[in-house]
DNA sequence: GGAATGACATTTA
DNA sequence: CTAAATGCCATTC
């Protein structure tokens, strides 16, 4: 067995789905796999894929605060989401300028018709 | 198999 | 909005 199991597959499947400029949720990505939005964050803390294939840096928190995935290199991560549109203020809280409904993705589908 | 861990969420104050 | 406490589930030890 790889060191990628089936669940973890499945995380970086509907997180690849998030299309620049756009974000997602640890629960929304939880709430489709049936699972809790803990075992989604161990998932993609572990993602073995290159950001580009499975955009991980584009999920967040629920409450619109950045991941822990920030922890020291917040300014670095910021401006990988300022270059696709997305803003944050300096508590590291979705900028208030942007309708959190447009930028937020929800249309995931199911991950066995899809590759990544 | 059991205990500890973590890139979270929800509720309450 | 902030802060603290409790629940959550897959992975790792």
């Amino acid at each position: 067995m790889t060191s990628i199991t089936n669940f973890s597959e499945k995380v970086y499947k509907l997180c690849s789905q998030i299309p620049k400029g756009k974000v997602s949720t640890y629960k929304l990505l939880a709430d489709f796999l049936h699972t809790s939005p803990r075992a989604v964050g161990q998932s993609l803390k572990k993602n073995p894929f290159p950001s580009s294939l499975v955009p991980c840096h584009r999920v967040i928190q629920s409450n619109y605060f950045l991941g822990g995935f920030f922890g020291k290199e917040i300014e670095l991560k910021k401006v990988k989401l300022e270059q696709e549109g997305i803003y944050f203020d300096n508590k590291g809280y979705l900028s208030k300028n942007l309708s959190k409904k447009e930028i937020i993705f929800r249309n995931f589908f199911d991950p066995k018709e899809f590759a990544i």
